[in-house]
DNA sequence: GTCTATATTGCGATAGAC
DNA sequence: GTCTATCGCAATATAGAC
């Protein structure tokens, strides 16, 4: 954003860290208005009122992650490749903008009225390649017959994602992190090819 | 709660599903009487403002946490079954009660000013006992050198919890299941196993 | 387009009758 | 202790000058 840039998108972008931190409701459109240096009332001159200006965040926000997750699309890769590709591409997602996956939980735990217009068909997505993946790869013989492929999507989104989740302020009180271990994908990766694989541990 | 339990009782039985459900900022004091019954102003008059009620609802639910979770302090059992006993405590907690650790992991995502004083010391203590199951494991040479206590407890954390965080929507949305798979204690228990334990995969 | 000023609503908390 | 009524404040949204 450059210092002039127009008062659409200074309000987004000053408002994403806002509604990141305190979510819809815990942020004033005053507030937002303050940090991006403009008046109140062009928020609602531009976005129609705060959920509009939400909307407008929400959707800036996904194309970072469109933007970390098109490598999975990539032709030529073996599934196992792809799944790693994905664990890999939370980790980056979260260290590249730590505001922005705590935002996406959030509106998980609690739903706006944009998360089935706008989060809906564009997570779907998303999901949906980490599903195939893991299908493929039971398809391979990769997979324990035994391993329903929705429950293994489901962990490792769960071990990709919970750590960021929690935010920092319990990582450190709660588990006595200062940040997330280094080495934290790996051991993801680790223990769910040994998890899930065919060879008997 | 009897039908004509004491206003304190009610208000906070009456709170606890509100503040789940929209949160601490999305939930108003008026609705909160409506839904108990009594006048908004019983609730001032009882727990001196809206925070108090919240404070005297995170205590309420914490005697459920504990109960569950009880059980791990039990004397004789091998860390495996002491680790096992805490991820299955986490579903039947979920079961049993819903809203609860979508209430907790709210708080761990968006801590109030209860978060410290209220949440702190009790979760410590649930999270130290993982924790040193996990540690006691591995000093019994059952998880492998390289394996972090601190990331394993997190990995568990994190598969035992955030399929219940993303609630029934996301769920259904997203992951394609109207329920929590019934076998996913197991699977996480045999992932976990097997991805951190001494034998080689 | 961008501002000031304000309309309108809903909030949490309280004063005071009973 | 419990109620009604209301205070004081902050919220979003808008009207209208420029």
């Amino acid at each position: 954003m450059a210092i002039d840039a127009g008062i659409r998108e200074r309000l987004v972008s000053s408002a994403r860290p806002l509604f990141a931190e305190k979510g819809f409701c815990g942020t004033s459109v005053r507030e937002i208005a303050k940090r991006a240096g403009v008046n109140p009332a062009s928020l609602s001159y531009y976005f129609g009122g705060k959920e509009g200006l939400y909307e407008a965040v929400l959707e800036s926000l996904w194309e970072e992650v469109d933007q970390h997750f098109s490598l999975l699309a990539a032709e030529g890769l073996r599934p196992m490749e792809r799944i790693e590709r994905f664990v890999r591409g939370f980790f980056s997602l979260h260290a590249a903008n730590p505001a922005l996956v705590r935002f996406l939980n959030r509106e998980l735990a609690d739903p706006t009225s944009c998360f089935e217009t706008v989060l809906i068909p564009r997570v779907r997505k998303v999901a949906g390649l980490l599903r195939g993946a893991i299908v493929e790869a039971k398809d391979e013989g990769m997979i324990k017959e035994g391993v329903d492929p929705e429950a293994a999507a489901i962990l490792l989104a769960s071990m990709s994602n919970y750590v960021f989740l929690v935010g920092p302020l319990a990582r450190k009180i709660f588990l006595g992190l200062e940040k997330v271990p280094e080495g934290l994908p790996d051991l993801i990766l680790e223990v769910f090819r040994n998890g899930v694989s065919t060879h008997e541990a």
